[in-house]
DNA sequence: TCGATAACGAGACGAATGGTCTCGCCGGGG
DNA sequence: CCCCGGCGAGACCATTCGTCTCGTTATCGA
């Protein structure tokens, strides 16, 4: 009948409004920005999506971080290397990509319902899968509740992330776990200390800018 | 020298501010509303306030939640109860509110201080109270970090606040205190059933609207 | 082959809204 | 008493999302 829908422009798009992204924040770039950027009219962009944020979104969706080749056979091991990455993504400049799709989502239900199931979810179905896996080995608890525990694992990183009162570091990671293991474990105490003769902290160490 | 400050203006536009945001929300409220309601000149409002946003948050710090006028001696029973009320805020239209703040919050430093200062720090420091008593009254492990645990028992409530992907409930506050109690109790065991003859659960009950 | 149709780039436009500026008025302190 | 500055009202500016228009162009179907 007519003209076809030109991928390659929306490939564009996509690419101008990452790198827009990256480089201003989500809340700087404008979609004349984006248009301009990608070499397309602003009808072009609102022909294929119904929002600026939903731009943005798609954008971002595509930045599908690798899993890990192959967790630790220890589940405290490997949440512990999962809260990690987490932690290490919201102290980047991803982090603060987050920060301002959250915000963005706050006033905006269809916003927000993409990112719950184009980002949130997915990373909170490997997670599950780590803590499932562990009640499965019987590592954990057989009746721990999946969702209660994700949410106490990575609630306190979401929070320092979106409130700001404290830093999103590894060493905080690796607080959170230790403090919330005893009530997930199945028998309760911590793991045998992981590296030869390091046990881990209990107590704040130093202020140290990693961890 | 000249004509003072009109200390009831002031007044009206907070007084104002709060109304039609309790009505409208946070975002949808201009400041033209808020002049308009008011009886106040939008340079009135510019010249007490920076943005918008300050109004706002002035507005609502005023909203002061009264302490109750005593907390259990329990430990456990405390927690609980503050984490009640805060689920039960974040489940009222306060939380939509707070989540518009935080959410207007990730794009304004000087906003998001205000918001950390003004409104989290206060609760916080009631919640760490609770924490620090029972580490004195030896219930809570004496090394324990209460800026780390108050992330962890709050931090699961916040992130359903702001993520949306499950509610906000009572029952939801009491299953996420169950889980992390024994990292923090120095026994490591719950205490005894509060209420006689009934166990808390520990897997989630049947679907319920309330606590 | 060829025409109808819809997508395309470019950009004007409308609307909402945060924040500034101007204007005439008015009131209290020096 | 009188001038300086705060006051109410609102015009104005700037930004930016999203829509609409226009002439062009590519593709599908006849």
């Amino acid at each position: 009948m007519a003209r076809t829908r030109d991928e390659a422009a929306a490939r564009r798009v996509l690419d101008s409004a990452r790198d827009l992204v990256r480089r201003l924040g989500p809340r700087a770039v404008t979609v004349d920005e984006i248009a301009a950027a990608a070499g397309v009219g602003k009808q072009t962009i609102y022909r294929w999506w119904p929002s600026k944020s939903s731009v943005i979104m798609d954008a971002l969706s595509e930045l599908t971080d690798p899993e890990p080749a192959q967790l630790p056979d220890s589940t405290f091991e490997a949440v512990r290397l999962q809260m990690r990455r987490v932690a290490a993504m919201f102290a980047s400049r991803n982090g603060e990509l987050i920060r301002e799709l959250v915000a963005d989502s706050q006033g905006d239900p269809a916003l927000a319902k993409e990112f719950r199931e184009r980002f949130f979810a997915h990373r909170r179905a490997r997670a599950a899968a780590t803590l499932e896996n562990g009640i499965a080995t019987g590592q954990l608890r057989p009746d721990l509740d999946v969702d209660d525990a994700l949410d106490v694992l990575y609630g306190p990183l979401w929070l320092r992330l979106l409130v700001g009162h404290l830093p999103t570091s590894q060493a905080a990671a690796d607080r959170v776990l230790e403090l919330v293991w005893p009530g997930l474990a199945r028998g309760g105490a911590l793991p045998a200390p992981p590296s030869p003769g390091r046990k881990p902290s209990r107590r704040r160490p130093a202020p140290s800018r990693f961890g």
